[in-house]
DNA sequence: CAGCTGACAGATTTCAATATCTGTCAGCTG
DNA sequence: CAGCTGACAGATATTGAAATCTGTCAGCTG
């Protein structure tokens, strides 16, 4: 029941500054703007994030995130693992092309932000490889799946993929066709996976 | 034997704005620079091209098209579809990252023109899908490969590759670990393709 | 008279003056 | 005294006036 205005913290900084994103744009927000709307100094940020740079980092992160964290689910279920890779595949292009299609201008923003933010680019991407890595070790177990570097081969399936899912091609996803393609390289790669 | 300022012709003025764009920039490269280096008022130019953006079309396309017939040797030789196919792609990644790492800024020209003339980029697209069909159809034949759409499949081995011969990636081509994922990525689609 | 020139209008780019923003910190406040 | 404020210096962005460029075309030239 405590109103809005509580004690300044880290995570309603990150909120504001989403919001702040959202209205104006990543060329244009500034910390002064994400300052006002929440009511204190400009200093006050800063006491939280040392830099505009590290705030905006923390924002991708969380946008990030949230990907890996609705996917893990997948990875996490009890079946055969092509499937599974099957359907990790198919709900990643469509959640990204769903973003892509629902707001595009805040997934413009995005955009930009995770050119500048190469480190928390990299993580993500590493989580998602790890969780393809889970789901290939899981099939070269059951016996379905053959490779002698499961590491390796998860980085392969996330490069051949990336047509569906690196937002540089965002604009090609809503042409014709862009289905029948996704669909033409996930078999082959499915394929090559089979022992 | 004749001098250089022969007569004014398309391919004196696309060498011309070539040399323009290599020593100007994408953004500082005009037409009246174009024709001061040929010797002739800029109104002359448009006689050959009737729009700047044609004209720089035009040198897309000249640029585009040596890649494209520097493949076509391999895709006619008269050998095992399999060590084509792989050799296409070696070559064609190895051709594409000599060129980004010899001359980063005339590759940066080159990307601002293919991002503007989407045209002669979807040409080139198509020449170089038609050259995997070709290869992927050989195989097929030989009875090596199998697959029901031999067209769809090509357009895969183009997508799935893309992470090795899309310019938007030439500052992840000099990493350490490149070429091992380029080796996993090209063997995977191999295995998806034999019979 | 086929091909080239150069002046022109409107669009685009450049540049420098001005305004705003980032990051710091001495001091205020509850 | 922990946390916030607001003034400040240097960096960055905005703005509008001036310069340059694109595309056209009437007329020149060989």
């Amino acid at each position: 029941m405590t109103p809005t205005p509580q004690t300044l913290t880290a995570e309603r900084i990150l909120e504001a500054t989403e919001e702040v994103l959202r209205r104006h744009g990543p060329a244009k927000a500034t910390v002064v703007d994400v300052a006002r709307a929440l009511g204190v100094s400009h200093g006050s940020v800063y006491r939280h994030f040392s830099t505009k740079a590290a705030l905006r980092e923390a924002v991708t992160k969380r946008w990030l995130d949230r990907t890996s964290d609705s996917l893990s689910g997948i990875v996490a279920e009890d079946r055969d693992p092509e499937a599974r890779l099957r359907d990790w595949f198919t709900a990643l292009f469509a959640a990204k092309r769903r973003k892509a299609g629902d707001d595009p201008e805040l997934f413009a923003t995005y955009m930009v932000l995770t050119e500048e933010s190469g480190g928390a680019v990299g993580e993500h991407l590493a989580e998602l490889t790890g969780q393809l890595r889970r789901m290939v070790q899981a099939g070269v177990e059951a016996g379905t799946f053959s490779t002698d570097d499961p590491d390796a081969t998860a980085r392969a399936l996330f490069h051949a993929s990336r047509r569906f899912h690196d937002p540089r091609y965002a604009p090609e996803w809503e042409q014709p066709g862009t289905e029948a393609e996704f669909d033409a390289v996930v078999d082959l790669l499915l394929r090559g996976l089979k022992a």
